[in-house]
DNA sequence: CTTGTCCCTATAGCTGCTACAGGGTGCAAT
DNA sequence: ATTGCACCCTGTAGCAGCTATAGGGACAAG
């Protein structure tokens, strides 16, 4: 009736040092140890953490998970919260699809410059190097976190 | 006619850490000195550094971009390197507004299914919780790098 | 002569893991 | 009994691509 670290891993196509991270951040609980040490974990614990990969899966970030846990642990609260930070990652989305729909055309143009087979006489180093010949302003987009 | 660390960040819209980092990546060369050991840039830099700006822009990693300079180096080589680099980060582009999709629409139905105002009643987070419900099969994503 | 702005090096931090070193544990087959 | 193998433990370092900080030097304007 409980599970190893493999097992909830397993069940829920993460692994193992994944756990052990959750853990050390406070987003999976200490769970009880066997008599070696050895982590032993309950059905609710592998809830928990399906629900946290399903929402890693979904673009959550670690602490905006921690923030829906800890809502969904005090289910008295309310849930205005949960509701922005759907919000707030569905803006996020919808931005960066447009910023990457731009980068498509940009890309695709420049893939239909080039001409030589030699890097000298290729449009596709030049297309790349001349800014001037952007269609977009993609800049301020550079430094933008890792979202999917 | 040359320019400071300062300089060349600003034209370009990076910043001097930035720059220096390209240097021990080896993406920008060693540049000269002045007599109290500052750098030294002339216009040729200032371009090498707006070219690798944009192609970040663009979603080039930075090994690939030292390949895309390397060829701009030696301008007898074969440029099939350089569409395939750009082919591949068109594809991969394409992977990933197609992935952003459908999380968008993931994201819309959870939305969607809000009810209640306080956290035991907000569909939100049980939704959320509810791996079963989901229309597609976003789970591979999970550990993709960053790309714009 | 102080204040401010730039520059220098070296190092640590960010996210969300992943991998590795160096060891212990548990169970089945020989 | 022992050998082998899969699993578990802790702690640390690495990935990308920066960014920030500490602790200092250089130089010009007021």
């Amino acid at each position: 009736m409980d599970y190893s670290i493999g097992k909830i891993a397993k069940e829920t196509g993460s692994n193992v040092q994944t756990v052990r991270y959750y853990e050390k951040l406070g987003l999976m609980p200490e769970p009880w140890r066997n008599q070696a040490g050895q982590r032993r974990y309950g059905p609710n614990d592998l809830k928990r953490l399906a629900f946290i990969r399903h929402a890693r899966s979904l673009g959550f970030s670690l602490p905006q998970i921690k923030e829906l846990l800890s809502l969904a642990d005090q289910p008295e609260k309310p849930c205005a919260t949960a509701d922005a930070i759907v919000a707030e990652n569905l803006a996020k989305i919808r931005d960066r699809i447009h910023a990457l729909q731009q980068l498509e055309q940009e890309l695709k143009r420049i893939q239909a410059c080039d001409m030589g087979n030699t890097s000298g006489s290729c449009r596709v180093i030049e297309t790349l190097a001349n800014h001037q010949l952007c269609l977009h302003d993609h800049h301020q987009n550079i430094e933008s976190k890792s979202f999917v």
